[in-house]
RNA sequence: UCCUCGGUAGCUCAAUUGGUAGAGCGGCCGGCUGUUAACCGGUUGGUUGCAGGUUCGAGUCCUGCCCGAGGAGCCA
């Protein structure tokens, strides 16, 4: 109990997070100390106990069997949570955050969190030391802690991994965590977002986030072993890439520059000197959007490929969509199935993909509209040849296939100047947009680049573009010019998709969108 | 930019025709040896988004503004 509460005799010196703050022992201090004296270790060891000095004097919140026969070092293991059914039996240490407790009078549950996952450890009062006890009892949600205990099997226990639990023999409290605002229960999105920086540590959030880290690692992995090399391209840009959308605008030393909407150009550069490349990085658009597909701030990759054409860029992309969601599947079903997840859709993403040309698309849309009773519904298909999709046609769509649909040969007037022409049928353009199943629409978009100069020149002056600012890319067409194909991925999307959420916004740590740049 | 909905305790929400602002959760105190957002008893907690107006009386009606959400457009 004594360490649980404020020490008011301690150093003035003593700067630390807390009141309640107590000895913390040096994590895997035997691992730390292989041999003893080794001067590179002193670093690690200040650093990871600098308060230690105005600390008090470790009490008896820790079991005995803790400490080390000679010496006093600790002999237990400390483990991550994700681990913990490799050590069924043993006595280890978790170090964490309360995630929730329940008080059931003689018998605590502590929901532990570590960062690799949940773990209940469970301090019955007749098995610990009275001060252990009364610490567990008087634990608040997210106060840091060490815990010691012993690794058992109950199906009973719930957690990431579940069925395993803790019996605990000893508990340190780091800080004693006051008032914590977010509950393990609703709450409302306004809320939520302005406590996006606590909101990350609860467990939706940490799984739909630790989707996102295999997403982006899936990315990266399957495009260094395909050939591609990674370019990174500028963020901030001289001019708009298409042309069209709203850029950020800053100060370029007096010059205004702008935060990059697309690496694709500057790629268009790299496939001639590396023959496959991706960028991977944020896209800003400074688009009013206020919808749960937008954010001011994205991730996108952009993979860029010489020789190659639409067909085999439509082959690239169900492969490599399909290992990003495969690898998920494999590596992440806990934290899909923490979030509900209906998986069975997933498992049938794998090549081929169903393809529709954008004339079929649009004989589809006709049929809904004229089959749909709803009227708002029809109105909101309307679309005429040459319109690109809005989102409820995407979702009309893509309701028609279980796997991700290609969408091909769009309107050129709907798209970019720099995408490759049909042959034979000038008005539309060799480019694909990949759908994701049940509603989630568009996750890449992608085309044939113009190769020809002649042609990119005419294309230049018909979408108004200054020549001047694009002399270098004209410059590849007259330099070995070949066909060549790419696309963008966006991320954000895609882990909505994979996760089944409702909105992008939770998909990355500290989303930017239209009225919100805090935290 | 447009359309729709919303803003009441720290959080999630109630509040009849305009008539004493309430509940659950959280916090605090107590009880409980298998809880899964535990449960039970007690207790704490309010400038009803802001500014005006109507009225004996406004959370409720009116005007203006601010903030947020969903959708459209734009886009990945």
């Amino acid at each position: 109990m004594a360490v649980m509460m404020p020490t008011p005799t301690r150093s003035p010196c003593c700067r630390s997070v807390s009141h309640s703050v107590i000895f913390v022992p040096l994590p895997r201090r035997a691992e730390l100390y292989p041999a003893r004296g080794a001067g590179s270790n002193r670093d690690l060891r200040r650093s990871s106990r600098s308060h230690r000095p105005c600390s008090p004097p470790r009490s008896g919140v820790q079991s005995p069997r803790e400490r080390h026969p000679r010496g006093g070092l600790p002999m237990i293991k400390t483990i991550r949570i994700e681990n913990v059914a490799q050590h069924v039996g043993e006595e280890v240490r978790i170090q964490g955050w309360l995630y929730n407790r329940t008080d059931k009078g003689k018998l605590q549950f502590l929901q532990v969190r570590d960062g690799s996952g949940f773990v209940q450890c469970v301090v019955f009062k007749k098995e610990v030391p009275e001060e252990v006890f009364e610490a567990a009892r008087r634990l608040t949600q997210e106060s840091s802690l060490v815990v010691t205990g012993v690794v058992r099997q109950d199906d009973r226990a719930p957690g990431v991994p579940g069925g395993y639990e803790i019996g605990v023999t000893g508990l340190e409290v780091i800080q004693l965590a006051q008032d914590y605002p977010i509950q393990p229960k609703e709450h409302g999105v306004d809320f939520l977002m302005d406590h996006r920086h606590l909101w990350i540590r609860s467990r939706r959030q940490w799984a739909v986030l630790r989707v996102r880290a295999t997403v982006i690692r899936a990315i990266r992995d399957w495009l260094d072993d395909h050939g591609f090399i990674n370019m990174d391209t500028p963020i901030l840009t001289p001019a708009a890439c298409e042309g069209t959308t709203t850029l950020f605008e800053t100060d370029y030393f007096g010059e205004p520059a702008y935060l990059t909407q697309s690496g694709q150009l500057y790629n268009e550069a790299n496939i001639y000197a590396f023959g496959r490349v991706y960028c991977f990085g944020p896209t800003f658009r400074a688009e009013k959007s206020k919808t749960r597909r937008h954010l001011t701030e994205f991730w996108m990759v952009e993979p860029e490929i010489a020789f190659c054409d639409l067909d085999q860029l439509m082959e690239i992309e169900e492969q490599f969509v399909s290992y990003i969601v495969q690898r998920c599947l494999k590596e992440r079903s806990a934290e899909l199935a923490l979030l509900g997840r209906d998986t069975s859709l997933l498992e049938k993403v794998e090549p081929p993909f169903p393809r529709i040309s954008y004339d079929e698309a649009l004989e589809i849309l006709a049929e809904v509209r004229e089959q749909t009773e709803d009227p708002q519904l029809k109105e909101l298909l309307k679309i005429e040849w040459g319109e690109d999709f809005g989102s409820p046609h995407e979702t009309e769509l893509t309701k028609r296939f279980d796997k991700p649909v290609f969408v091909y040969g769009y309107p050129t007037i709907a798209k970019a100047f720099y995408m490759e022409p049909w042959p034979g049928r000038p008005e539309i353009t060799k480019s694909v947009d990949l759908l994701a199943p049940e509603g989630y629409g568009e996750i890449t978009g992608g085309s044939e680049r113009i190769s020809d100069p002649d042609l990119l020149l005419k294309r230049l002056e018909e979408w108004n573009l200054p020549r001047e600012a694009f002399e270098w890319y004209i410059d590849l067409r007259k330099y070995g010019s070949v066909p060549h194909s790419g696309f963008g991925l966006g991320v954000e999307r895609t882990v909505t998709w994979i996760c089944g959420l409702n909105h992008l916004r939770e998909t990355i740590p500290f989303p930017r969108m239209l009225k919100r740049v805090y935290p």
